[in-house]
DNA sequence: TCGCTCACAGTGGTCAGACCAGTTTATTTT
DNA sequence: AAAATAAACTGGTCTGACCACTGTGAGCGA
C-alpha cells in the first residue's frame, strides 16, 4: 500500500531506516543507538538531517539523548507528547471539557474491562481491595487502568492524567463507598441486556 | 535571548515560544508562520535549532511545510503520528488486541455520549439515520465519533482507525439492524441504574 | 493598455565544517 | 597501584553555503 512518495523528506526516510534498524538489531529500552556522526556516514546523509529525525523521535518520547554519552532507546510512556499535545491542542474550554470527559470514560471502560475479564474469585478480591486500599485518586485509577490490561488505554490515560493535574483543577473527591457502589452495579449488570449486546458486537469484531 | 540553562535544550524552548506566539497572534489552521530565517533572527538562535523544533512539530502533525512557500498551521489530525506510534509501539499481538479493544470501546463511549447529550427529538433522527444511511464501517463510526462532540476521542479514534486499517485485518461486518438494536438498548437504559451511577460520578468530576 | 516572459528574491531542504560542553577511555604522572 | 591528566569520543549549537521550488514584478512586445 506504499504510495510512490516522490517528495519524501530525508529525515522521514531516516526515521524509517532507524525503525527497521531498531527492529533488526532487536534494540530494547536502555540500549544505545549509533552516534549521530556514525549514522550520518552510514546512511550517507548530513548530520543535521540525522538530528532532525532524532529530535522528532525524542519529542515523541521514543528515544533519549544524553550529551557526552549518546542516544538511547526509551521505555515509551506519555512523556513530552503530553505537554505538546496538551498545550497545543487543548487550549479552549471545550477542550478541557473533552479531557475530563475522555479521562472519565476511559476509567469507566477500564473498570468494565476488569469486571468482564476477571473471574468470580478475582472479582471479589478486587472489590475488597477497593474498599480497603489506602489510595489517592490518581493511584486508585492507575491501578484500575493497569488491571484492565490494556496498554493503549494506560498510555492515553497517563497522558490525560498528567494534563489534568497540570490544570490545577479541583480534584474529584469520591468516597470509597461510591466506588464500591459503582463496581457493585457493574458486576450486577454483568449479564444485563446492554452488556450482552456489547458482547455480541465484540465477538463480531474479533475476526 | 535564551539563557543557556543547563539542561533545557534550545529546540524545546523554541517549541514553547512558538506555542505562545501562535496563541498570542491567534494563528489558525492555514495561517502562515514566520520563515525559518526570520524566526532564527527573532529568537536569537541558529536556523538549525529552529528547524529541529519545526520538524518535531511537523511530525506531530501540528504544522505543515511547503518548499518555496513557507510553514503553515495545520488542521491537526492523526497524521504522521499514526505511522510512527503504530510501527514503533504497537508491534506484538497483545498490542494489536489492545488496539481493537480500545477502538471498540471508544466507539461505544461515543455512542453513549451522543445518547446522553441528545434531545429526544435529535435521538429519533439519529436512530433513523442509523437505519437509512448508506455507509461503510469507517464512515459510520466516523460520524458517530464526530457526533459525540469530543475532539479528543475523535483524534484518538482516527489514529486507531488508520492503524487498524493498515493491519489489513478482516473488517467487522455488522448489520444495520445490530447497530439499531444497540442504540435502542442504550436509549432504553438511558435512566438505568448504571447510568445513574455514572452520572453521579460525573457530576462530582465537574467541580 | 494588455499579456507574456523571465529574472530575482524569498522559502524550505540539505550539507559540511567549526566550535562548545559534557562523558568516557587511555595515558601519564605521582 | 592510585591519582591526575590528556585524548577521544558524544551530543548541542551556530554559520555559511548551495539546491529546488514558488511567487512576484519589472520589462518587453504587441
Amino acid at each position: 500500500m506504499n504510495s510512490p512518495q516522490n517528495n519524501t523528506k530525508v529525515y522521514i526516510g531516516i526515521v524509517k531506516q532507524l525503525r527497521t534498524m531498531i527492529e533488526h538489531d532487536g534494540l530494547k529500552p536502555g540500549d544505545r543507538l549509533p552516534s549521530e556522526r556514525e549514522l550520518s556516514e552510514r546512511l550517507g546523509v548530513g548530520r543535521s538531517s540525522v538530528r532532525e529525525a532524532l529530535r522528532a523521535l525524542e519529542l515523541l518520547g521514543l528515544i533519549e539523548t544524553r550529551r557526552g554519552e549518546g542516544t538511547f532507546m526509551r521505555d515509551f510512556r506519555g512523556h513530552q507528547l503530553v505537554q505538546l499535545l496538551s498545550t497545543f491542542i487543548l487550549q479552549d474550554k471545550k477542550s478541557i471539557r473533552d479531557v475530563k470527559e475522555t479521562k472519565f470514560l476511559i476509567e469507566l471502560d477500564c473498570l468494565w474491562l476488569i469486571i468482564q475479564k476477571a473471574s468470580e474469585d478475582r472479582l471479589l478480591r478486587f472489590k475488597k481491595w477497593t474498599l480497603e486500599a489506602d489510595y489517592t485518586d490518581d493511584d486508585f485509577f492507575l491501578e484500575i487502568v493497569t488491571l484492565a490490561d490494556n496498554h493503549l488505554f494506560l498510555r492515553i490515560w497517563i497522558i490525560l492524567k498528567d494534563y489534568y493535574n497540570s490544570l490545577d483543577l479541583e480534584k474529584m473527591m469520591i468516597t470509597k463507598q461510591q466506588y464500591a457502589e459503582l463496581i457493585d452495579t457493574l458486576i450486577s449488570r454483568k449479564d444485563s441486556e446492554v452488556v450482552r449486546v456489547y458482547r455480541n458486537l465484540r465477538k463480531l469484531s474479533k475476526n
